[in-house]
DNA sequence: GCTCATATACTCGTCTACGAGTAAGAGTGA
DNA sequence: TCACTCTTACTCGTAGACGAGTATATGAGC
């Protein structure tokens, strides 16, 4: 017996989840959803883009989670239809962001990709541009700790958890890559030499080569 | 006069770099690229989709990335193409993978997404979300631990770098959302008390209601 | 009162991601 | 040896993401 799918949405993209939450608050037309979250600094965790924005409301619409409200229209500029949500709407909607914020998933990090395929370049070459990368970390960690700090003197916390969570994120990321990195330098990293002697001699060094085949029975995370 | 836009890459999916790398190693059939990342354990690091492999490859061979090399069969199975990689194609692969390894980015975890747009849910049911989150991410640190612990003792660790990554900014993130509940079961958070009135009263409390416009100039992470 | 810049409010078309489907050979057990 | 399943090796169709373009309106400066 097949076993049952996990949910899948009708929709993925997460600027549909905000537009949700947008007309759950009050009925809305597209340009005014996208003014508020810009305006409330959502643009810095979700990203908005105009033409994801029509498409995603499009889809809502098609998908009933929300419905025309009517139409309403500001001197001579284009008419603008306004959104509102609908019960099946308000439920995807609950049901969404339960599951966005009890379930952790993996994501692909490009830094992650980069990492492993990083010996396609010369290890000299990736230590250089590894410290490079920790530096402007470095440096946006410490710009935003101080944005973050201007906006707790006259926001109350919890409208700044998300920026919160994303400067540890990048102080974790900052702290791991020291760490690496000084083991790149004294060399207690293990298979650096034999990573070099590979961009040396252009073979493999010889306990390598049989790796592929002794490691093919191993447990991975995937 | 416009500024010069940033680089912009003709193929984004990390696929196309994992491919290019390939490629370099040795000429390969698509079939056989999507084996040996799978083998190495990159699954874990990048998303191997089939349907994106073929689609990459075509796309990697139209810029002139990589090039067909011929092809081969395998008793009477359908024929596969070999590609090898071109000079274009390992001056992109260069440069790709450096900048991916030395520029940051800002990537967008859904995760980030849910905690910005909680406030739709009331404040009691996000707690216990987290704490659900925090349960599942707790075990999924242990369980990627001991798998990391017994490739450690075959494997040089330098083949385990993007594990070990992986590894640390789940700790990290688990050890945010200790902090973050801690703050919220006593009342630490401040702001916690309006979301919870803004609940029961169904209106905002008065304090907040001017907030949008105070807070318009503020500078925001962008 | 005219021009230029900027904000408003979308539309369009392309490119791409990816799930689901397909089909043939190889192995395996009865 | 024959049925069945598993693995190999792709193909196809479609939905959606997003950049770039467009057109009007408003305000600011001269």
């Amino acid at each position: 017996m097949a076993q049952r799918r996990i949910k899948q949405r009708k929709l993925s993209n997460p600027l549909a989840l905000a537009v949700l939450s947008m007309c759950a608050e009050t009925p809305r037309h597209p340009y005014e959803m996208a003014q508020v979250l810009r305006q409330r600094g959502k643009q810095a965790s979700i990203k908005i883009n105009f033409g994801s924005l029509y498409t995603v409301v499009q889809n809502l619409e098609k998908h009933g989670f929300i419905a025309a409200e009517g139409t309403e229209r500001d001197g001579r500029r284009p008419e603008r239809t306004v959104y509102g949500i609908t019960e099946t709407g308000r439920a995807e909607m609950r049901d969404w962001l339960s599951e966005l914020l009890s379930v952790p998933v993996k994501e692909y990090p490009q830094f992650e990709a980069g990492l492993s395929l990083a010996g396609s370049l010369p290890p000299d070459e990736v230590e250089a541009l590894l410290r490079k990368r920790l530096a402007a970390l470095d440096d946006g960690v410490s710009v935003q700790a101080e944005v973050l700090e201007e906006c707790r003197a006259v926001l109350p916390e919890i409208f700044l958890v998300e920026a919160d969570y994303a400067l540890t994120m990048q102080r974790a990321e900052a702290e791991w890559l020291r760490g690496l990195l000084r083991r790149m330098e004294t060399n207690t990293l293990t298979g650096m030499d034999g990573w070099r002697e590979f961009y040396v001699t252009g073979a493999p060094p010889q306990e390598w080569v049989d790796l592929d085949e002794r490691t093919s029975g191993l447990p991975r995370p995937d």
